[in-house]
DNA sequence: GTCCTGATCCTCT
DNA sequence: GAGGATCAGGACG
């Protein structure tokens, strides 16, 4: 099942939350994702925080859109973007339990072992083979989407977001609890 | 298992 | 000219 565009269109912090559980695919590839940290407009991590420049535009578009960065030289990191158009709210993919594709994934990142394909926002995206030129794209159907996870259950856990030299006590960080692939 | 470091480069100031 | 929403590999215990 597609996602809805409203879903998206919720608050940040809500849709960080309802996308554990749901299915991020690209092309073969699909995994479920089991982590996620929201960024807001108001956040002082949040590379929206400043206003829009030529490299974080894509996150001040479109609910149901991609922003996918470049950093520390050689990474890229998948966010989804939320909320109202022009608010700069998104939500990073930190981590995903691979379900299907498993051999491509592999691959594609020289790892053996399924705990190590997805386990981190750099990762998966290799993993999947998600690109740059998929910054922008729409994720409610095409390639690269994001689908409605099965109706099982879980507890959510929450904490502070990892990786960030500000706003470092806001808990914006969620994933399912006991999974072992966060 | 935990801790530490180096790689590497685009973007904004 | 600095620094960043990271990862892999090695040292050590």
């Amino acid at each position: 099942m597609i996602l809805n565009k409203r879903f998206f269109e919720k608050p940040t912090l809500e849709v960080a939350k309802g996308l554990l559980g749901c299915y991020l695919v690209n092309g073969k590839t699909v995994g479920k994702i089991v982590e996620t940290e929201a960024y807001l407009f108001d956040d002082p991590a949040s590379h929206s925080f400043k206003g829009k420049t030529k490299r974080n535009d894509k996150m001040f578009g479109e609910a149901g859109k991609a922003y996918i960065y470049f950093n520390y030289g050689m990474y890229h990191c998948f966010n989804v973007v939320t909320n109202v158009t022009g608010k700069g709210e998104a939500v990073l993919i930190r981590a995903l339990e691979p379900l299907e594709g498993i051999e491509i994934m592999k691959n594609m990142r020289c790892k053996e072992k399924i705990l190590d394909l997805c386990s981190g926002p750099a990762k998966l995206v290799i993993a999947l083979g998600i690109s740059k030129e998929q910054n922008g794209c729409d994720l409610l159907n095409g390639k690269l989407r994001i689908e409605e996870g099965n109706e099982e259950k879980f507890e959510i856990g929450k904490g502070k977001r990892i990786g960030i030299s500000k706003g470092k006590e806001l808990k914006y960080r969620f994933f399912i609890k006991g999974n072992e692939f966060v």
